[in-house]
RNA sequence: GGCGGGAUGCCGGAGCGGUUGAACGGGGCAGUUUCGAAAACUGCUAUACUUUAAAAGGUAUCGGGGGUUCGAAUCCCUCUCCCGCCGCCA
């Protein structure tokens, strides 16, 4: 969500960047509806303080047939004019849902991911004196995944983790939780079956509300809707990271500058329903329901360049945990056309994954600057009473599988052993897979 | 799962249909007093939107949404959360 008053002043900005972020969305149409709904704010406004000075009027006596006559015509007016209102303000708020944050001016314009450029590598995809075996094999040899009771018990994308594996996995959480904890990040569990409010408030629906045709997040409470159009139960779902929750927990909340940046990171399981992507990614456990995640997250006050070094530095923390799994990756910067529309700069680190062939996404960092905030209503204060919306970023740390992936495919050894990265070895118990 | 009670401003806590944006107390801020401080006294003490050149207004907000009424913090419906008691499970 942007502010109005900035789209009324800069239409042209904010429709280049629709273009650029290939977002369809008519401005002079939100523009126009926009003054419309200033009408008949100002018009509602007006027929109350008429109704409420009638009824301060007849104060303590019983009202004249007169007045109570008066006051009936002055509430018939505000119907009217109030469903023309709700209207119009759905219509608005259908549109002011959708104004993308305006990307910074060195992010690249481009279609889509195409045009995503590469800005930094580290080592060099790994050479083999041998037929390398994907992770699929690796892991079915020595016992680590049992993907057909995954799908005969969890269904397509299902998977067990098993034995060292599991151990690895854990290893993955822990190591990364104790890297942000070292560099000042507090550690959180947050709960992953979350309200509606989390999820829109962190922009993980399309549009204003839960479309199951797009939106890649799993509902879990039914709505039962009565016939009188009320909900019966209120909606939750199962996080897809634990972004929402950790930006949530402020929501509503009005912040002390002093206490910012903020630096939080959780730990949380991961759905994903992965509606729009059945053909993709359907070897292996690339693509899957479910996963663990290490987070970071940042808040900070309303400063472009503080919450540029802000991502800078979390991007520097994923770079440093690959490099100690030594794990070769590439950072790239992500063109305007692959970015959701709230993102104002955003990386992604990619792992190298042999039987792939190429780079696999391991990690995401975005920085949305006020516009998630503007939804969850996060502000701060500074010492002169002043509040502003604060800028909110995210990047993973460590997501469980695919990092697990790269490092059996990677690691793998002639004799299809799997050598554990050193930093590991402490919760793996042992040096080698076999 | 069943049955009760509740949600009011920064905090505590009144109000239960009519000058209530909200008594009273606490806190905070400013002033008087003081060499300074404490105490005491006095005043101020929400947010969002909006009209206006300004001065000054208007509207909304008493957990969220909806309704009844000329008029709602107060009555009704509904959702969410909290607190009791009973049941069930660990």
């Amino acid at each position: 969500m942007l502010d109005i008053k900035f789209i009324r002043e800069n239409p042209e900005k904010i429709i280049e960047a629709a273009k650029n972020k290939n977002i369809k969305i008519d401005i002079n149409k939100l523009l126009q509806i926009d003054k419309e709904r200033k009408g008949l704010v100002l018009k509602i406004d007006e027929l109350q303080a008429k109704r409420n000075k009638l009824a301060k009027n007849a104060k303590g006596q019983k009202p004249t047939t007169e007045q109570i006559e008066e006051g009936k015509r002055l509430k018939a007016n505000s119907l009217q004019t109030d469903i023309e209102f709700k209207k119009i303000d759905m219509a608005y708020f259908d549109l002011m849902v959708k104004v993308p944050t305006i990307p910074s001016t060195d992010t690249p314009i481009g279609k889509d991911e195409n045009e995503n450029v590469e800005i930094c590598k580290w080592g060099k995809p790994t050479k083999f004196d041998f037929e390398p075996k994907n992770h699929m094999t690796l892991a079915k040899n020595l016992d680590l995944l049992d993907v057909e009771r995954g799908t005969k018990v969890a269904g397509y994308r299902g998977y067990y983790v098993k034995n060292e594996a599991v151990m690895l996995q854990m290893g993955l959480m822990m190591f990364a939780l104790e890297k942000l904890i070292s560099k000042g990040f507090t550690p959180i569990i947050p709960p992953t079956l979350i309200r509606e409010f989390a999820l829109f408030g962190s922009g993980y629906f399309s549009g204003n509300e839960y479309n199951p045709e797009i939106d890649e997040i799993y509902k879990i409470a039914n709505d039962e809707k009565l016939s009188d159009g009320t909900v019966k139960k209120e909606n939750k779902f199962l996080a897809g990271t634990a972004e929402p929750s950790l930006l949530a927990y402020y929501a509503n909340e009005i912040l002390d500058k002093k206490d910012l940046p903020l630096k939080i990171c959780g730990f949380s399981q991961c759905y994903r329903s992965e509606i729009g992507s059945y053909g993709k990614d359907t070897k292996g456990i690339y693509r899957v329901h479910e996963f663990m995640k290490v987070e970071q997250v940042c808040i900070c006050e309303a400063d472009i360049k503080k919450s540029d070094e802000l991502q800078k530095e979390m991007v520097e923390t994923s770079k440093e945990l690959h490099e100690d799994l030594g794990l070769p990756y590439r950072v790239l910067q992500i063109c305007t056309g692959d970015m959701s529309a709230g993102k104002y700069k955003m990386f992604d680190l990619e792992a190298w994954m042999p039987s792939r062939n190429s780079y696999g996404e391991t990690g995401s960092a975005s920085n949305f600057l006020d516009w998630q905030s503007r939804r969850l209503n996060v502000k701060y204060k500074n010492k002169n009473g002043d509040k502003k919306y604060v800028y909110m970023l995210n990047n993973t740390a460590l997501p469980s599988v695919r990092p697990m992936i790269a490092i059996l495919e990677n690691y793998q050894q002639k004799d299809g052993s799997v050598i554990v990265p050193k930093v590991l070895r402490k919760w793996v118990g042992k040096d080698i897979i076999k």
